[in-house]
DNA sequence: TTAATACTATACAAAAAAGTAAAGATATTT
DNA sequence: AAATATCTTTACTTTTTTGTATAGTATTAA
């Protein structure tokens, strides 16, 4: 149960490019710099995000990455569904079998069903989660979670 | 973010143990025959319980692996802190620390912030579902959340 | 048009997690 | 006491994840 590096780190450049505001786009070298990531490393992270969709590259001089959408219509949701797989996807299933070719409880599992309900229930917070959010300060999740409505 | 092969095979261990009801032990052929794992894969798992003392073990004949409490005395969070590290764990901070020794936001980080704030959150719940509320197929949260107070 | 700057893609190396193998120690039953 | 069934320990192999290296492509400003 734990969050991937490409989750964390994915998640800081984010917040980076928040903070920064979509003026000018920031480059590799200086979001590996302010990261302390490395120059190839970050490459990686923000062709994730990317192909995604949630930041944008512009090529040559005066280049570099910004976000596509304005923080405040960002959900931590997405990013980290572009980071990696859900906490319980539906890989899940699958890539647990033990040493069969099917999980044993396949047709009745009362741990899915749990896992099923427990994924709803954070994906519900992470949706209401904006990226604005997190660059102010704001993570009352309880406060969010009455505040706004089910993310569509 | 995501479940470990640890924790998710040893959940269904566990609950495997809760169904049985605490009388006869079961070995670890048992175990791993209905579970489909192999025996020492399961026997590795069933150490890891062992020594985090949600399971106590019987030599010799008639011997095998038994829960140490009622299944409705053990919570959920219980067993995922024996499997593996929680979700944001003392550890995070000084593992994600980039190219350097420390991590660059050491001082002030928002993203460790919400983690905090996220893994409490995460925690008030898996605190208060017990294994047997998995046994019996009760994992409507909201309700959990509302009828059971924080844990101890 | 040229050189500098920046992103893109692919292949590779290192570290961590997952899973296996085999020999050893302990308890119970006969 | 001996045989058997069980847990226990250590070391090893495989797979996945992380992170690096390098060569290539595109854009812009002078």
């Amino acid at each position: 149960m734990k969050i991937t590096a490409l989750e964390e780190y994915g998640l800081r450049c984010m917040l980076l490019l928040a903070d920064k505001g979509s003026g000018i786009p920031l480059t590799i070298t200086e979001i590996s710099t302010k990261e302390g990531l490395s120059i190839p490393y970050t490459g990686k992270l923000l062709m994730i995000l990317k192909q995604a969709g949630l930041v944008k590259a512009v090529r040559g001089r005066k280049g570099g990455y910004s976000l596509t959408r304005p923080p405040e219509e960002m959900a931590l949701r997405e990013i980290f569904d572009a980071l990696g797989e859900p906490f319980f996807g539906p890989h899940h299933c699958g890539r647990y079998t033990g040493d069969n070719d099917v999980c044993v409880h396949n047709e009745d599992c009362k741990v899915r069903d749990m896992w099923t309900t427990f994924e709803r229930f954070i994906g519900s917070i992470l949706g209401r989660v904006m990226l604005a959010d997190l660059a102010v300060g704001e993570y009352d999740f309880a406060r969010i979670l009455e505040a706004r409505s089910e993310p569509g």
